[in-house]
DNA sequence: GTGGCTGCAAAGGATTTGCACTAAC
DNA sequence: GTTAGTGCAAATCCTTTGCAGCCAC
């Protein structure tokens, strides 16, 4: 797992250093906080795990469109107030389905979206180039019957 | 075309009264200039598209919040600095492509996501209530070859 | 030393809200 | 007449930006 931090490191700053950009405290930082917690979460959440390290909040919105750009975290459509990200780096392709009331997130296999994505793309004759899906459902029914064949994961 | 507003009207209104709200003249006009225009739309673009019959900002989000909850439109996911809707009533279920490019927005058949989303709630014992997709892609190749086998939408 | 980076505070921009007046029923 | 709706302006809230000083290189 550390080790996963220190190839996405090792990315970031082969990706900063392509673009004459510099290696800072801050980003380091910020980069080590992301892929040490939860998957998903927003500027906030991020802004919260690194209270007492220093970091202002425009340094945080900054770096997390470098992360974005630099394909080590992508934005996922969770919730419609704010940006939400997750760390892609190491992940296999997934997507999200929510439910409407307890907003947990569930994440599933994503190969038959890509399939979709890619024929209709395919059809039009364009260059596919990703897709942003939230599904949204009520998870009562799981509730009651306790059966859950997945890893929960509970938003902020 | 204007059999299907009238039609419209008639579930807005029943709506309505279910809830014990009131059947005011802004609100009708605002559902007939919606589904007399184009299919996808901001409060922005309805907020021009009513210019001269005195209907305020806040009467526009507050009556896209009752249309949306009444099911005659529904929010889609083309932009990601404002909400955008379109009027579903009377059309079959598609989701939306969009160029990263030039912003044109395609319409497909919803029925292939529409099966996955079906599938996963299903393994989770979820009640599946919808979905929110757009699939980025660049229609480069499209403009090359001008072939195109769908209806283009152009965003405002 | 240079040029990018950071923190701060202010600005931006879509959407929501409080309130007094108006209109539907 | 009663209750909800409207318009206006102010407020919210996330995100971006301008700028002076700071740090990586």
């Amino acid at each position: 797992m550390s080790e996963q931090i220190e190839q996405a490191l090792e990315i970031f700053r082969r990706f900063l250093k392509s673009k004459e950009l510099k290696i800072t405290r801050q980003r380091e930082i910020l980069l080590r906080r992301i892929f040490e917690w939860e998957v998903h979460f927003s500027a906030e959440d991020l802004e919260d795990r690194v209270k007492g390290d220093g970091i202002s909040k425009a340094t945080i919105y900054r770096t997390l469109q470098l992360l974005a750009e630099c394909g080590l975290i992508s934005e996922v459509a969770l919730k419609d107030d704010r940006r939400m990200y997750e760390h892609t780096y190491g992940r296999d392709p997934h997507d999200h389905i929510v439910c409407v009331d307890c907003k947990k997130v569930f994440e599933f296999d994503g190969a038959a979206i890509a399939r979709v994505e890619a024929e209709i793309a395919k059809r039009l004759g364009f260059a596919p180039m990703g897709h942003r899906l939230r599904i949204e459902a009520n998870c009562e029914a799981l509730r009651k019957t306790g059966k859950c064949e997945r890893q929960e994961i509970r938003l902020g």
